[in-house]
DNA sequence: CTAGAAAAATGAACCGGTTCAACTTTTTTC
DNA sequence: GAAAAAAGTTGAACCGGTTCATTTTTCTAG
């Protein structure tokens, strides 16, 4: 039996994320105070902060499950790649950009990457970073993949060049949140142009 | 004739940034109260306002100093790099990292990296973007350099290859600040583990 | 059903970055 | 050299994230 704590425990948790998405989205992360959360949630401030850490905390906890529905799709593409590593390795990123705006804003992106590069010992940091870490390892099991079938020159390491990759998509992205004008379109041009020579040099040689 | 006035302006904002550069080092960025550098530089809170805009101001023109000192030895690299790929941009990079905790902390670099990323537009923000964008260009032109001696294939664009480089070296530094158990010698050994498979790839193929 | 214990909610108080109206100092003008 | 203007300094007050002693709610034992 749940029983009525748990209960009103599980919403009220409920009730101040969907606030803080909404507000997040609306106003801005900055622009936010934990007494509108808690006022919209219906709680008080030291309510708020029995569900979570700090304000950073309620940011992080909207990321997460964003990034969780883009690593699930991310596996599929993972494990059954389209055939050439560009057109694989673009389709896995492009995955990822696309839905990146979907429920959250360039500047609640840029707020929690700064948190997770400034605090990165705290809950919020590592649990960001896990996330990364998870997304890169989904672009090394990729270039596996592509290894295992070939497309890929078997003396490369696919830890190494798929962290190469990694870096390389999350940078660029850290650079399209960064400028508010910068169209997603911008962003996939430029990994492409990236990409491209480089998906040709580590493929296996094949037919000119 | 410099006046009284514009003497004692430069004496104060020199006071503050000495103050600042010594407790950030000593005590950590956080822990550094404002009123702390005031009294510390002989002046009032509202005056270390009247020299920089904000808090992390102060730290971005301490990161910024250490940066262009780094920029200076760099440019010498990129003119004159040593002979084959992997040696000139390991060369230049372990310039970079190799200078990075001179002068600042882990802390330090953490912290005016997340205020890079979290406030793009504000004067702060832009100034670290600036000198990011200048260390991506010596990149770009160390390649360019290499290239017209021939050792790297003539297809490739420097400036991609360029950023490429970059994205990868700023990341890694990125884990590497975040990581303060991380010793040099690890970021060293990642990038070179990366560095050098991408330089065979890239240079022109030579005597099997 | 009730007393006591455990868990959770509350909001006033704290803290430090930031602002700004009043005050001082320096420079300029005559 | 005195008065007015310009530039700079000051610290009390503001603001919002965070804490914690107190109060309220829920659960459990008898």
């Amino acid at each position: 039996m749940p029983g009525l704590r748990e209960e009103q425990k599980a919403k009220r948790e409920k009730r101040i994320l969907q606030a803080a998405v909404s507000r997040f989205r609306e106003c801005g992360y900055d622009s936010v105070r934990i007494e509108d959360l808690a006022q919209l949630a219906g709680v008080s401030v030291g309510t708020v902060y029995n569900y979570y850490q700090n304000k950073g905390d309620i940011l992080i906890a909207t990321v997460a499950m964003e990034v969780e529905e883009v690593l699930q799709i991310g596996q599929n593409i993972a494990d059954q790649p389209p055939n050439g590593a560009e057109k694989a390795l673009l389709k896995l990123i492009f995955n990822y950009y696309d839905h990146s705006l979907i429920y959250l804003t360039k500047e609640m992106w840029r707020t929690a990457m700064a948190l997770s590069i400034e605090h990165p010992g705290t809950p919020n940091g590592r649990r960001y970073t896990e996330l990364d870490r998870r997304l890169g390892q989904q672009v090394t099991d990729l270039i596996a993949t592509l290894q295992g079938r070939g497309e890929i020159r078997a003396g490369l390491d696919p830890a190494v060049l798929g962290q190469l990759v990694f870096n390389n998509l999350n940078m660029e992205f850290i650079e399209f949140v960064k400028d508010e004008k910068m169209p997603l379109k911008t962003l996939r041009n430029r990994v492409t142009a990236q990409i491209a020579p480089f998906a040709r040099m580590i493929a296996e040689e094949g037919p000119e």
